[in-house]
DNA sequence: TAAGTTAGTCCAATATCTGGACTGAGTCGA
DNA sequence: TCGACTCAGTCCAGATATTGGACTAACTTA
């Protein structure tokens, strides 16, 4: 199957990353969620190829997680800007920014901290469940299929767990 | 520069990519907390290639989120299971699920359904500060570096805001 | 004994990513 | 008015990664 083929299936990841799914668009969008807006930023701050960043800026923008916005008449300048749905994609950039402070910083500490600024402190997120409100336990949830789906073959599965 | 030299980056995202940022990885991922634990499952549930499959596997197996553990004798076989290291990954996976969810679902709403046992009721994950414990809104955080560091750059660039 | 299961490896064709040069519109300073 | 600079890309050819399909290898099951 090939990359392109993945949105056919029935599966949010494979959906999602059709968009996010590749070495440089995380990289990109953390940037773009620290304030980084143009072109020549992202390539000077990422050593990013500018033809691979001008097919990222385009995927994003194909679909809608970034709008492209002028900032200047003359020349005419523009600027990428998170959408909404861009902007959703908060929690998950938040929750791999800390996994990645959590086990690749050194001993100084993780490069970049983030400060709530409603209570003031630097934090990381807590995922959280939307119904009870309680912090969510990976072996608290269970999955289940919408429906039955030829498209989406089974396999023998047992409980989550995990290697001790 | 090249994907293997992101590491070097001051920059988590950076580092977190070269172990999630590419096509397959996170779809691998999110069947791993379905319970899959097998090279023919992954290979038959989400059709990549056996050589790309291999390679992905190793490759988080060396990163230390899956490891492989023996579940038969003979002959010998192996299965791939998460670590704690791996385990840490969920409320990113939650959040980049939930994502695909809101954006990318059909008529009939998402193809796979997460209930929280602990309350009972089907649910979205919503990020939380660890300090004080309210949900994080993104115009709430305010991004600092640890410390200059020459190795990446600053630039030009104002507070979070987003295109309306 | 033949077919099946499982976990890979190997291969050549195709697709993608790379750095570096280049374009083009406009600004800035002297 | 000239020359250097800024910014957002495009273009190219070489390097790298991904693809599907065939194949191996060890063992089980009918």
């Amino acid at each position: 199957m090939r990359w392109e083929d993945l949105p056919e299936q029935q599966c949010s990841m494979a959906r999602t990353s059709v968009v996010l799914g590749d070495r440089w668009t995380l990289v990109i969008l953390s940037d773009v969620f620290l304030g980084v807006r143009r072109f020549d930023d992202f390539q000077k701050r990422l050593g990013i190829s500018r033809t691979t960043l001008a097919n990222r800026l385009r995927l994003l923008e194909e679909h809608g997680v970034l709008t492209q916005r002028q900032y200047e008449d003359r020349p005419p300048r523009f600027e990428y800007r998170l959408t909404e749905k861009g902007l959703g994609l908060y929690p998950a950039i938040i929750a791999l920014l800390d996994w990645g402070d959590e086990h690749y910083s050194d001993e100084a500490g993780p490069p970049i901290l983030r400060r709530h600024k409603t209570c003031g402190h630097d934090f990381h997120g807590v995922m959280h469940c939307s119904e009870c409100g309680e912090a969510v336990n990976p072996r608290d949830v269970e999955a289940r299929k919408r429906e039955p789906d030829d498209r989406f073959p089974e396999v023998k599965r047992g409980p989550l767990t995990y290697a001790s």
